[in-house]
RNA sequence: UGGGGAGUCGCCAAGCUGGUUAAGGCAGCGGAUUUUGAUUCCGCCAUACGAGGGUUCGAAUCCUUCCUCCCCAG
């Protein structure tokens, strides 16, 4: 069986080719470089990625081969970041990118390639009986199925995540015996494909700032922010306000009145919500569960399952209502629901 | 102008019956964690206590003068 194999450069990708290597299957890595870098090389880790990249595949011993999706990453996936911001929202880039470019541009192009199949180093499993289900990664603390949730059948049934059932350190142990170059790099972060940077100024870069009065839950005026766009409910750092008491988070913006509502105190109710909707639903199964449903989900990547009810379902949008409060729900992230480890899909919070 | 109170890091704020290196928090900066943005965690952050004189072995802490601010009287 042909699969093409995304490889960034990582440890994850590395060792997934690396075992499906092993399996015997005819396997091709292929690079994506899906961003262009506007300035000149601080940031640019890209370059260093692909000869991490073909340095993990001779010695792996399969073909790499390089694509470049730049124009796809900035028309389906950048673009609707900036809208998102420019909203006042926050969006998940990555949630996106997955679903428009790693699970469609690429698996595309690698079917074009010929391939049966293409796997990623994501840590999730595919599982199927009748249908694919979409299941969290073996490794908990790992998990990246909250990333993968907008998948579809379709996708699915393309799709492989050979280190899903793996824990970090047995993928690095693999990678270190196997002798991949890359066995201790350092785990990436930041926006996928962009990379990390200092956030405020890269955003800057294509939103104006837009000035306006901080105020407090009473209307009180007690500072300036930069611009609705550059803050996210629960932000803390950046705010700016000193002086007495605990620290100050985002909890909310006025667009109509360019005003950044602030509260003080992590635990601040206005920070707290039982409930939430969400539009732009996707689900794994291709259909949404049944109203009154009970799950569990995440209002956020990396934060922990929450047992919450599905208190209203319609065509494209859900209601949610949780056993207790989540804090800091943020709209523009993605809400993901489980049963146990089946990732069921998601919906973009309002 | 009388009477009272206060002036300690950008902001809050301990210490003020004198005694090694001036608490803590907020903000800020740096790092760790993290394939979003956040959160969280760790580290750094006043030879200086409104200014000048004193007293003392030794003062942010006592005395004194001046400056500034606040409150109450007029």
């Amino acid at each position: 069986m042909r699969i093409v194999v995304g490889m960034s450069g990582g440890v994850d990708s590395s060792v997934a080719a690396l075992l499906l290597k092993r399996e015997g299957h005819d396997v091709v890595g292929l690079f994506m470089k899906n961003w262009e870098d506007d300035d000149t090389d601080e940031y640019c880790s890209t370059r260093q990625d692909l000869i991490d990249a073909a340095a993990a595949a001779d010695v792996i011993g399969i073909e790499l081969e390089a694509v470049n999706f730049a124009a796809e990453y900035k028309d389906r996936v950048f673009s609707e970041f900036l809208r998102e911001y420019s909203a006042g929202r926050t969006p998940n880039p990555d949630v996106l990118c997955n679903a428009e470019i790693k699970f469609k541009a690429f698996l595309d192009h690698a079917l074009r390639l010929g391939a049966t199949k293409i796997a990623t180093g994501h840590y999730a499993r595919v599982a199927q009986n009748g249908k694919y289900q979409l299941l969290r990664g073996k490794d908990a603390s790992k998990d990246q199925s909250y990333f993968l949730h907008r998948l579809t059948q379709e996708q699915l049934s393309r799709v492989m995540f050979p280190v899903g059932e793996l824990k970090k350190s047995e993928v690095r142990r693999i990678a270190l015996e196997a002798g991949l170059p890359n066995h201790a790099k350092k785990d990436s972060t930041g926006i996928c494909f962009i990379g990390e940077r200092p956030f405020r100024e890269f955003l800057n870069r294509y939103l104006p700032k837009a000035p306006g009065p901080m105020v407090d839950e009473k209307g009180r005026v007690i500072g300036e922010h930069i611009g609705l766009a550059f803050y996210t409910i629960g932000q803390r750092k950046g705010i700016g306000i000193g002086g007495a008491g605990e620290p100050w988070y985002v909890a909310g913006k006025d667009l109509a009145a360019n005003k950044l509502v602030v509260v003080q105190g992590h635990d601040h109710p206005l920070l707290m919500k039982r409930a939430l909707a969400a539009d732009e639903t996707s689900w794994i199964a291709g259909s949404a569960p049944g109203e009154r449903s009970q799950h569990t989900a995440k209002t956020r990547y990396r934060q922990a399952d929450a047992p919450c009810t599905l208190s209203h379902v319609l065509e494209t949008e859900i209601e949610v209502e949780f056993a207790t409060p989540q804090w800091a729900v943020t709209p523009g992230q993605s809400v993901v629901l489980y049963d146990g480890d089946a990732c069921l899909g998601g919906g973009v919070i309002t």
